[in-house]
DNA sequence: TGTACATCAGTGAACGCGCGTTCACTGATGTAC
DNA sequence: TGTACATCAGTGAACGCGCGTTCACTGATGTAC
């Protein structure tokens, strides 16, 4: 049994990442505001003294969550958007493709969307926290726009607008959504919110020569 | 000076709609969770205890400015969209019309898609309250794709998906859109925007002939 | 037109409560010799 | 390998504060006669 005995820096890292996790989980659970730091300590099996002595506060730690959850998304569309087969031969089975990953995400993590979107209306009422979010985001939009990039290199078309502003129309109909599904269950179903987003991106898309 | 002695209905009638439109701009200014009925009530002129007097609660405030709200964008829209000449003979030109008519109203109230952003999300927690909020936008929605599906007739075509999802999807592409802006002024400017919008709208629209 | 009582919109103060943050402290890890 | 002191991750309790909601009360409007 006996937890082996860890170096300070690697109990800390641990507990950080402990605090993490939990977090994400709690703050799923019950939104960003409504989530408090004493049930994120305690579902990390840590007090609230803990999250102190690992992050600034509540504002920082959810940037934490933020950043981990990027990287993630941002591989796992790495791995859709780049596949060498089925998908990758018609641009139109990729944009559904795309729209089934995200509407499988939603499908896990209902509340993840409409958690970002609280925070973002809370941190842009901080200009320095602000700052902090716009810079996470902006990470994460470039490696997506990247792998759009490539397939518009790959299918020979051109966007009407910046690689970008593709990632962040997709994203923010998406997020849009989320918040009708949140109120109504019955709102546009994954085959609607297919055609919705297919329709987007074939109407931004130009074949080029 | 000596305001005219009104009957109680009268005066209560006034109060009522002072304190909407005071909070209406409270809450644009500090957000659904921040803005204090304190607050609210001293711009309008009064005590909190005339906003209970007049509403069940902050959350029931809130559906009253929503409801408002509703009834004039309705209004503007069918303005807009039934429009006899220009902006009517053109469907690519009503698409961008209506895009520009959106950016115009977020330069106008930049707060208001995130305030209801937040409070959905803040709403979807109870059931009720839930269930309030979902029978006040489904009427939106509905007039919404009423002026939609008048302008199909119009223009000889026909979308992919309902009316009243097209309607769900174009807000949900600008709502969110605008917490993009929110975090980062300089994402997506209104051109990209119109193109974006466009496009969505492009993409579902199929000619009937 | 006038009087006496009833109603009730809005007042103002108090109540509860939750939560983010701070801080003195503890005990296990780290370091110097 | 052992000892003495230093460090610091995490504890636990207290602090402040704001805010939504409640409630006894007041004084102007309404009603009955």
């Amino acid at each position: 049994m006996a937890t082996a005995r860890l170096t300070r820096t690697d109990s800390k890292t641990r507990t950080r990442t402990e605090l993490i996790a939990a977090a994400r989980r709690v703050f799923m659970r019950r939104g960003f505001h409504a989530a408090s730091l004493e049930e994120i300590a305690e579902e990390a099996g840590f007090t609230k003294g803990a999250v102190y002595s690992n992050f600034a506060g509540k504002d920082d730690l959810f940037l934490a969550v933020l950043d981990e959850q990027y990287s993630q998304r941002t591989e796992a569309y790495a791995k859709l958007m780049l596949a060498p087969e089925d998908i990758a031969e018609d641009i139109e089975v990729m944009f559904r493709a795309i729209a089934r990953f995200m509407l499988d995400a939603y499908a896990r993590e209902p509340a993840w969307w409409s958690l970002v979107s609280d925070f973002s209306t809370h941190a842009a009422r901080d200009p320095e926290l602000r700052e902090r979010l716009r810079a996470t985001r902006e990470r994460f939009i470039a490696a997506i726009a990247q792998l759009i990039t490539s397939v518009e290199e790959r299918h020979g078309i051109r966007y009407r607008v910046p690689a970008t502003e593709v990632a962040r129309g997709t994203g923010a109909l998406m997020r849009g959504m989320t918040v009708e599904w949140l109120i109504d269950g019955s709102a546009a179903n994954g085959e609607v919110f297919e055609e919705m987003l297919a329709a987007y991106l074939r109407g931004l898309a130009e074949p080029t020569h």
